[in-house]
DNA sequence: ATGCAGAAATTGGTAGGACCATTGGACCAC
DNA sequence: GTGGTCCAATGGTCCTACCAATTTCTGCAT
């Protein structure tokens, strides 16, 4: 006997039903993000329901980050939706920032080994021509400006991640690098923060183009390393901030 | 110049400052998980605001599964809740394709094998004394019901993930879990889905409660094996099953 | 024509009131 | 006890009106 061969029954959910439609909309009109959705009043007439409910249900959107309310102006298209998404809500409640970041630096070592792995792997010839054309670009910016850019550093990352043909990577591994800048705001007091990732950069594409596994998962714990490293710098230099 | 020193101002926040205020009220009457909160109408009575305001501060915390509203009955408090709280909402795109299955899996892969080795480095001797419990009852059911039982095993892997000292990865593979299970139903035709898992369990905790981190990490590396192995039978199963 | 200030329309945000649907307890008949 | 009915409390929905921010239009001065 399963107790699930009895789910509860749902007699009303409107706003499901409004979010539901809201999808089939954007499917039809192929509104891409960015994009502008219909007024609230005019869903409220032509769903048939209060505006109300049309509110309830963009709020849960706006909720998870889905559309951009903006007074005055409209309701807009943030990210691409689909009838089979998956919302999950991360909450990350950790005593300090440091502890927060190092939670997402865990996470990003498992993945992005992984990721790395895979991408040697699976990675075509234009796939690795594409991954040394980020990774020229990011160590352009590197000379340039003497120091690890955001930027550049992070579509190399991605285009691992794309690479490695599975969609979640990035997904989730752009979830931590969002929670990990919004900890960030204030670098610890390290200036040269992620200075010594770069030559591992270069280590993770040679092992990519040479279709070695293993050699990429190592290197890319190694950069995930020194990034802790990094951190565990900062965060010393927070507490004994005297004893330079 | 930092371009955050100005942050832009709020002339109105209404519902944001309803949340404010509620983390505080739950801090103040030391609400628990569970518990009830005010009346809508109360609350929206208490801080000079509309039934509606409250409302849409409400449903944003439902979003967040920070809360759960039940009519007829109210809103009771779903999870702790504390003023340094990060929330994140994850929206992972899945298919119900054979792929789809295979990718969350390559997820769980990497991060099942480091949470296990987390949890060997961090485990204390009352956590190994849970996980032990979590092990006997999921032995318990395979033995009584003759085959993997879902939801004792969750419970066991779940203690590994809490155990690990890092909230993210009980939720990410929670993530996980949920995108494999949703297209679940029959497990393909595989009637002893999960079976070859079985012996891993222990394994898995006796690295744990070693101290050894790299034995957990390849035990679990074998126990997602075995399951990718079942998903490609069941696969096979299906296109071919007149070959038999 | 051009440019710009101010009016007007549009749109999301808030307010307040009313009613419906569900829940859970009180109460009662059997 | 069991089952049923009633009733108050509570979230869900609807309606209308107005506020606040934004965009668009208008019309005057140049």
């Amino acid at each position: 006997m399963d107790q699930n061969s009895l789910p509860p029954i749902q007699t009303t959910a409107r706003d499901d039903a409004v979010l539901k439609a809201l999808v089939g909309f954007v499917r039809a009109e192929a509104l891409q993000p960015g994009d502008r959705l219909p007024t609230e009043r005019i869903l409220a007439e032509r769903l048939k329901v209060s505006r109300n409910t049309v509110r309830e249900a963009l709020t849960r959107w706006e909720g998870l980050g889905l559309v951009e309310r903006r007074q005055g102006s409209g309701t807009y298209l943030k990210a691409a939706v689909s009838p089979d998404m998956l919302h999950m809500p991360l909450t990350l409640a950790g005593g300090n920032d440091f502890t927060s970041l190092m939670h997402t630096l865990e996470i990003r070592r498992a993945l992005e080994a992984e990721a790395a792995a895979l991408c040697a792997e699976r990675a075509s010839p234009a796939d690795i021509a594409e991954i040394m054309r980020k990774l020229d670009i990011m160590e352009q910016a590197f000379r340039t400006r003497d120091g690890m850019s955001s930027e550049e550093d992070w579509e190399f990352h991605q285009a691992i991640y794309r690479v490695s043909g599975n969609p979640l990577f990035e997904q989730i591994i752009a979830a931590m690098h969002e929670l990990f800048h919004r900890f960030w705001e204030h670098p610890l007091g390290v200036r040269d923060f992620g200075h010594a990732s770069f030559p591992y950069h270069r280590a993770i594409y040679e092992c990519i183009a040479a279709r070695d596994p293993q050699g990429a998962r190592a290197e890319a714990l190694k950069l995930i390393a020194t990034v802790e490293d990094d951190l565990k710098r900062g965060a010393a230099k927070l507490k004994l901030p005297s004893q330079t």
